[in-house]
DNA sequence: GCTAGTTTCAAACGGGTGTTTGAATAAATT
DNA sequence: AATTTATTCAAACACCCGTTTGAAACTAGC
């Protein structure tokens, strides 16, 4: 075991540092992958910080494609369960009234805030590279994620439509594509903490601060009233 | 020249389909960055598509980052240029009145609009290009686009601030971010290329259907109401 | 027509990539 | 205790990468 000889320190904070080999490439590979991206990060540097050889990762996984789904996987599957189940319970409880969107939002942010909480250190991570691995333009990881988000996608659009009874259905799948645009950009990027730590030093990692001055922007836009058609002019009157 | 046999041919539309060598590149380069993103677009692929020799990506432009930040400011700059040029315009003719924040949204999407439609196809790749960039891990396009950004985001802070009088100048800020981040993501996204050949099949390629719905989504999340400390229970009272 | 400067070219350089192999070791089962 | 199964390991494989080189082909300027 040369290469266990330049092995990087593993976290010492818990008692039960020492996992299993696959779950020891996962937490390396989800924090370098969201680090530097999928090309940029090569399967040697991923099992050297896991200290792991590097056969291990193609022995467990595979190929380096599908150790990046397992990555997405672990983590996005249980919170968009969570995410459904969550709607399910707020509408049970609101009868057959509609729920407000303010109410939806929170159903699709609680969870999200839940992972980032949890996991302290890996959970924060996670939603970094879920918003960048939205953004990317490998073929695979974008077939991987609509794939993944459909089914919830389709029962939040559901649930919009009934909250914003008088637009549109195509109007309403355009404004929750910005809501999904606005919310994974924003947990996505550098420049959201760089704010935090400009403005609150003592509150960075702190993801509620940020989905708690997103959700009121984003509800007021659900709500906007539909432009008509006489209105055009006013946005884009020239070129 | 034994690579230019296997050349991809040139479009044919126009006249002057022979450019110099490093519009070739540049224009080859826009569309597989676009496609691929920077790491998984090699300087071979590049070349190849441009039907020029491998070594002049490297003799006219240095390197690969710089060949990316080329291909980047041939666009970005004069587009940003109109963006704070038109702003002026808009200002100067409202005497010392503030402006609407749509107004102040137009003035950032018809440059945007302009682009996509003058060069024909370029145009386009680029706003495809041009997010998926601005969520690229890789530190030296980062610091490259928000270099670039700077004097721009300043300016439209400082129109927005006006326009919402109401509002702190820090949540300001928060807002000016969402506002990139919908846009950015609605222009990098292959979703909403969807979404349009979904609806509107004959009207593929058409962004200003895309950004007329965004505008007054936006518009109307920046003019949301401030919320109150007593209002944050209704979005996250429990974890 | 010759020279000086610019641009193109094929070839190579050193190094990194994902993946596979087959032996060695550890764990589990009989 | 013996045997099967699962895992780890060092090494190699075949290939692609960005960049450099030095000669060849051009293009002005005089």
């Amino acid at each position: 075991m040369a290469i266990s000889a330049i092995q990087k320190p593993v976290r010492l904070n818990e008692i039960a540092i020492e996992t299993d080999t696959k779950s020891r490439i996962l937490d390396a590979a989800e924090e370098l992958f969201m680090e530097h991206g999928f090309e940029a990060t090569s399967l040697r540097l991923i099992t050297t910080a896991a200290a792991v050889n590097l056969a291990a990762a193609n022995y467990h996984f595979g190929s380096k494609e599908e150790l990046f789904q397992a990555v997405l996987t672990r983590r996005l599957d249980p919170m968009n369960q969570d995410r459904m189940q969550l709607l399910t319970n707020y509408e049970t409880a609101a009868g057959n009234k509609a729920l407000t969107c303010e109410v939806i939002i929170s159903a699709m942010f609680i969870p999200a805030l839940k992972l980032a909480r949890d996991h302290e250190q890996g959970g924060k991570n996670f939603l970094r590279l879920l918003g960048r691995a939205y953004a990317d333009p490998a073929p695979f990881i974008r077939e991987f994620l609509s794939s993944q988000y459909a089914e919830m996608i389709a029962r939040y659009r559901a649930a919009f439509a009934r909250a914003l009874p008088h637009l549109p259905r195509e109007e309403v799948s355009w404004r929750l594509h910005f809501v999904m645009g606005a919310l994974s950009y924003t947990l996505a990027g550098t420049d959201a903490l760089k704010m935090i730590a400009q403005f609150h030093p003592e509150e960075v990692n702190n993801d509620e601060l940020l989905l708690k001055r997103l959700a009121p922007f984003l509800a007021a836009g659900l709500r906007a009233p539909l432009a008509q058609a006489s209105d055009a002019h006013q946005w884009f009157q020239e070129t």
